[in-house]
DNA sequence: TATTTAAACTAACACTTGTTAGTTTGAAAT
DNA sequence: ATTTCAAACTAACAAGTGTTAGTTTAAATA
């Protein structure tokens, strides 16, 4: 048995091939043979094709929004928030790369859990939002528009899962390192 | 008349589209609909749904390729090069902005033209290294790991799309200009 | 006026889609 | 030895898919 519940297999051969084609282009029956069972087997684990993508994205939804939780309650300044924003994603995208595209891309496919999703992806980036212009109060970041930042880092942050396949070499530490050193400092010399 | 051809118009109705629900969930039917024609009368004017997609993406690779081919040649250092850069991503974004959509999320879907695509996207990363290594020799960019800086910049700029129709207020120099100082320079105080 | 043409239409096709119902299998628990 | 149960199966469904063929319409051109 490689892991867990019959249900978990499913869910994770799905979400990697809902990473190469998308959402709506995988079938059942591609699922099921990747599997290699028939499509109706898969209903003896799992609800719907909707299912399994609702376990795919709720579950890392709530996995960044409980690291955005600590962070917020933690008691350090600005730029180490912002640190510790890039690290949870580095941890979530490592150890999710296939469901992470899925959450990126197949979100709009939601539809019974779609509000609910679209509540913590607010209040996600409400929560960052604020630690900019807190950073920003406290001279700690440039003064400027807090969109532009917010934005320019969380792009970078949520296109991670596309890129950190091709180098599995860099341990997360090192490329959490890295990535503070791009966004937070510039490329400038 | 509203625009061009016909089959720009249809082209533009489906970009619409495909940004909304992704390439393989927008049916011939909704782009009919969305016209106020039958699905039957489209193959008036295109050939095929694939037809539309390697429309979509195909020109829009091909204005970055050409927007890149001219920084390449173009006499200035690697920072202005950089801001460069970011001014074609932020033009063609802004009269483009559903076209990106599916450049981002819908090119595996290509087929005859997949490669040809590639060929054009790989071209265009291997520019922009080469702009980004340079930059490090001659003392302009920090020294460091290019993949990690490449990544960060292009990132921020294929995700453009996203939150460029939020803010329409901005001008597009004034948009560029932000996202300069905030790529190149950080956002430390 | 007669002809051509762009652009729509109706009707149908072969195939694929997600899903359901009912059945079989083989191992574990009683 | 009997029962239970997880997990597979076959067969079928109703709806939707991209696409084709042939026809109609109304405006522009000759």
């Amino acid at each position: 048995m490689k892991q867990g519940t019959r249900k978990q297999q499913i869910v994770n051969i799905a979400a990697r091939l809902f990473k190469e084609r998308g959402y709506s282009a995988v079938t059942m029956r591609d699922i099921a043979t990747s599997m290699g069972i028939k499509a109706s087997s898969l209903y003896n684990h799992i609800n719907s094709k909707q299912d399994i993508l609702t376990n795919i994205i709720i579950f890392l939804a709530e996995e960044f929004t409980n690291g955005m939780e600590d962070i917020k309650v933690s008691n350090i300044n600005s730029i180490e928030k912002l640190n510790k924003i890039i690290e949870i994603h580095v941890n979530i995208t490592i150890q999710n790369t296939f469901e992470m595209a899925s959450l990126n891309n197949d979100w709009m496919h939601l539809e019974e859990r779609l509000d609910y999703y679209l509540k913590l992806r607010d209040n996600y980036e409400d929560n960052f939002r604020k630690i900019i212009v807190e950073g920003m109060e406290n001279n700690e970041i440039i003064k400027g528009n807090p969109e532009v930042i917010l934005f320019s880092i969380l792009s970078t942050l949520r296109s991670l899962y596309l890129w950190i396949p091709k180098k599995e070499e860099q341990k997360p530490e090192d490329l959490a390192q890295n990535l503070t050193n791009v966004l937070i400092n510039g490329v400038k010399a």
